[in-house]
DNA sequence: CGACGCTTTGACTATACTCAACCCGTGTGG
DNA sequence: CCACACGGGTTGAGTATAGTCAAAGCGTCG
């Protein structure tokens, strides 16, 4: 769910028609079926740095990226931070209260201005109701995201730092292209905090990994992956 | 890989519908409403340690556990494993990939004897289409998965094991009673896993707890909490 | 009673964290 | 136009938590 390229200037209603076409999960819906959905959509706008939601906050709106950057987290006690993901436009969050707890458990704050679609759980199941293939969209994504946190689990439980940084280089490697150049899209921060280490450890690792010429920092978000057999199997 | 050992359960319909009736996804369906997903499902049988499914075998049924247990864990480089939970009757798997990929990326082993109701992706999303109930049930499942692996992944990163312990067993506590005795489920290595740690660290960190005072091993299963407040601020 | 499996204890090691200083590129203001 | 401050990133030194391997308890089941 990563097409960048979606994005809405305008709040008016055709504005958000297209951008819910670009959708995921309602992409596949007929357009005047989102006549419907429409006018149950509240948009809203954040800017940079603002929280869009946080723990505790009672949960009862799904939230729709129509432009912009967010980064979800979760605080650990001696407030660490736990990337989860990053949402860009066309994906949605608070989903999971939505259909649990009623308060959330994590952090979603806009990275950059940053455009949304509301609408409220209650509203949002009788649209589910009438257009069950919305439910499989969210199912698959929900699925995808379980899978994502899962394999993340274990590698931080199982794998050292430089591996888990290891297999996240290669992840970010485009099967479709053949250059073995890949692009950081987030600071060493985000990334030590995604993988589950510390900015100084990552900082080191990935010295050490050019230092075996298993890498080379082009700078510091992109990066050349040399001997990607060697970069899996290092300890 | 798994065929050995597990054999069609020609049991009668009834007994089949008598236990659908129990599993969360299906409990809101009306009586007659399950006559039509009956014929869908086989049953089949699984003796303790057998595999249910496994690594990159193609996953296209979901599993309904009747009755017995089921660990479903991750395999890690080097063969570690990372225990992601366990089913138990009423519980459903298999979700994941159904809705996403096509083959499992993690193992679902029984247990003890295990019976399970099985029915096949497309007829399942039949299924769903015609009650879209379902899915909402599914979707509740699965956010609470995401959930929990999202906080899991978080203490693991970022807490020391032995707040992950205190967690954990802080949790077991049962709202509705006010003993402050909890029972362990599984096996020390299973709790190990599942904390992402080792069994010996787990050990440790037990009896250490215990000198402090906060908690007493009145067996390897049962926990004595004695402080719960100190519990949760010990580092 | 003995053997096996699970758990604990012991000794050692290593990975990775913390705190601190330093580096560097960028943007700002004098 | 240069100096400086700031944030992000790196490097350094010391420490600590937790992992490994090995051996010894313990409990249960034949």
């Amino acid at each position: 769910m990563n097409q960048h390229n979606t994005h809405c200037e305008h709040d008016d209603m055709s504005s958000d028609k297209n951008c819910l076409l670009k959708v995921p999960i309602f992409n596949h819906l007929a357009y005047d079926q989102l006549e419907h959905i429409l006018p149950l959509l509240k948009s809203k706008k954040f800017k940079k740095k603002e929280i869009i939601y946080q723990v505790n906050e009672k949960a009862d709106t799904l939230y729709i990226i129509k432009k912009g950057l967010v980064r979800m987290y979760r605080l650990s006690e001696g407030y660490k931070e736990q990337l989860l993901r990053f949402l860009y436009p066309g994906d949605f969050t608070g989903e999971l209260n939505i259909f649990t707890t009623s308060v959330h458990e994590s952090f979603a704050e806009a990275v950059e201005d940053t455009d949304v679609c509301m609408i409220k759980k209650d509203q949002f199941e009788a649209v589910i109701a009438k257009y069950p293939a919305i439910a499989f969209m969210l199912l698959k994504e929900m699925s995808l995201r379980l899978e994502v946190a899962e394999k993340q689990m274990t590698w931080i439980s199982a794998e050292t730092v430089e591996m888990r940084i290891a297999k996240f280089l290669v992840g970010l490697m485009d099967p479709n292209k053949d250059s073995n150049i890949v692009e950081l899209t987030m600071s060493r921060k985000n990334l030590a905090s995604f993988l589950g280490t510390s900015p100084e450890t990552l900082s080191r690792r990935l010295a050490r990994l050019e230092d075996l010429k298993y890498i080379k920092q082009l700078s510091t978000k992109v990066i050349q992956l040399n001997d990607i057999e060697k970069l899996l199997e290092s300890a």
